[in-house]
DNA sequence: GATCGCGCTTGACGTGGGTCAAGGCGGCAA
DNA sequence: TTGCCGCCTTGACCCACGTCAAGCGCGATC
C-alpha cells in the first residue's frame, strides 16, 4: 500500500487484446496478418504478486518476459552466496534474454510489486522471427541494446564514486519514467537502499549517505522511496559525461 | 617481438578457404550448401598491426568482426574522457555485437597484437539467417552469451576484492588458451597492466602489488607478462564461488 | 492505541585500494 | 656500449567507502 503510484501510464494504450507488448517493445512495421501471427504466439498476460519469483537461475529455459506492468529486478548469485542485482525493469522491457546462451535462466526475476508479465515462448518466436523479418531484426536490436546496457553498467562500475552512480542511477530512472509518460522528476522508489546498493556495488548505508549528503546540497529531495530531483542539471553534471547515463538504458 | 608465443593454434585445423570461422564461432550443423552459402557472405580476412583499431565507438555498424589471429580489447569512453575496458577477445571470438541497437559501433575495438580477422557483413548475415534457422539460432545464442559474459564481469566489479578479481582473471584467460589448446597454466599476457586494471576497475599499482602477493604466496609465478599458475586451485578457491570464473566466458 | 519489526539514517571507526613518488628493468636506437 | 623510454614495482600516505553499532520512524497487527 506504501506504492501509490502506479506503472500504468496513461500514455500508453493498450489496444490489443492481451498485452502492451506491441505498443512498447516491439513497435515494428507490422501488416495486419503478422500482426494476428504475433497475438498467437504471445500468451495471456501471468500475473504475480510482490515478492514472486518470475523466474530463477538454473531453471530451464522457455519464455522471455515482457514487463506489462510493474517492476522487477534481476539478480545473479556466486556460488558462496554472493548477490548481485543486475538490473531494474519497468513496463516494456524484457527480461530473460541471458537464457538463451545455454538454455537455463541465468538470472533470477523478481516483482518488486504486484506485476504482470506478458510470456513469449522463445522457441515459437525464433520461427515467426523467421518469416517476419522486421521482427527478427527487432529482437537483434533488443539484445544489442542489453549489451550496450551490460556495458554502461561496466563503465559505471568500474570507474565512478558513489555519488556519481547515484546521480547515474536517479537520472535514469528518471528518463525511464518520463519515456513512460510518467513525471521525470517526482517519482516513488520500488526498490530498497539495499537493492540499489547492490545494483550500484555499494552498502546501503553509503546509498543512504550518498541520498542524504545530494538533498543537503539541494540536488535532490528524498523522503524515504519519494524521490525529488530537484536540480537535475546538478546531477547530470556530477556523472558528464560518464555513460552519457540520460540517453542510454539502464 | 615481445610476444613469442603466437596465438596461432595448432590444434584448431583451419580448412575452409578463407577462415577459421566455422570452426570457431559457428560450429553448426551445416549442410554443404548452407556451407557455401556462408562462404560466399563471409569476406576475406583483414589484417591489422598491434595497436590498430578495428572500428571505433561512433563509426557506422556495418560488419561483426571474429577475430581468426591475435588478441583484441574493446573499450567504451565516457563524454569526460574516462575509459573503460569492457573485454579481451581472442581468437574465435566475435566483436561489434553492440553495434546492432543502433547503428552504430558502440565502443573501440584494438589490436593488442598483430591480428587477423573475419568480416561479417551484417545485413547478408541476417538475411542468411532467415533461410538458415541454425544460423539464427547460434547468433541469438552468442548475444546471449555475451550478456551473461557482461552480467559476470558485473558481479566481479560489484562484488569482488582486488585479488578476487585478479585470480578470476587469470583463471578466465587460463580456460580460454585451454579451450583453444594452449597450455592453460603457463602463458604470456597480451595486455598492459593498466589494461587489466581498467578492465577489473583496479589501478595499475594495484594489479602489481596483487600480482606480487599472489606470487609470494606461491600461487602464481610472474615474470613480466609471463605468467605460470601453479597452484590454479588456490586461486579457484579465492573465487569460488564468484561468477564460476573457470566454465564463464569472460 | 500499543507493540513489534523492518527498513532506513547516522555516527564512529577501520581498511582496502587509490594517489603520489621514487626507482628498477628490459628493449631499442644510435 | 650507452642512454633513453615505457612499463612495471614498491613504498608511504590518505581517503572513500565498508563495518559495526545505536536508534528512529512508519506501517502492520491486534
Amino acid at each position: 500500500m506504501a506504492d501509490t503510484i502506479h506503472f500504468s501510464p496513461a500514455s500508453l494504450k493498450v489496444s490489443c487484446s492481451n498485452c502492451s507488448l506491441r505498443e512498447l517493445c516491439l513497435p515494428l512495421g507490422l501488416n495486419p496478418d503478422e500482426m494476428a501471427q504475433l497475438d498467437a504466439v504471445i500468451r495471456q498476460s501471468r500475473k504475480l504478486k510482490r515478492g514472486d519469483h518470475l523466474f530463477r537461475s538454473g531453471e530451464s529455459f522457455k519464455s522471455l518476459f515482457a514487463v506489462r506492468t510493474g517492476f522487477f529486478k534481476t539478480t545473479v548469485a556466486s556460488q558462496d552466496g554472493r548477490e548481485q542485482v543486475t538490473g531494474f525493469h519497468m513496463s516494456g522491457e524484457l527480461m530473460g534474454l541471458d537464457g538463451i546462451s545455454a538454455n537455463l535462466h541465468g538470472c533470477d526475476a523478481i516483482a518488486l510489486e504486484d506485476s504482470e508479465v506478458c510470456e513469449l515462448p522463445f522457441t515459437r518466436m525464433e520461427e515467426l522471427s523467421r518469416d517476419i523479418p522486421s521482427l527478427q531484426r527487432h529482437f537483434y536490436r533488443l539484445m544489442s541494446r542489453e549489451i550496450v546496457r551490460d556495458q554502461n553498467v561496466m563503465l559505471l562500475l568500474g570507474n565512478m564514486k558513489a555519488e556519481e552512480r547515484i546521480a547515474a542511477f536517479l537520472l535514469n530512472l528518471s528518463q525511464r519514467l518520463a519515456s513512460r509518460g510518467f513525471a521525470a522528476n517526482d517519482f516513488i522508489l520500488r526498490m530498497s537502499r539495499e537493492e540499489i546498493g547492490s545494483f550500484l556495488g555499494l552498502k546501503l548505508e553509503t546509498v543512504s549517505r550518498t541520498l542524504s549528503k545530494l538533498q543537503q546540497q539541494g540536488w535532490i529531495k528524498v523522503d524515504h522511496k519519494h524521490i525529488q530531483l530537484v536540480q537535475p542539471g546538478e546531477l547530470k553534471a556530477l556523472v558528464t559525461g560518464c555513460a552519457n547515463a540520460n540517453t542510454n538504458p539502464m
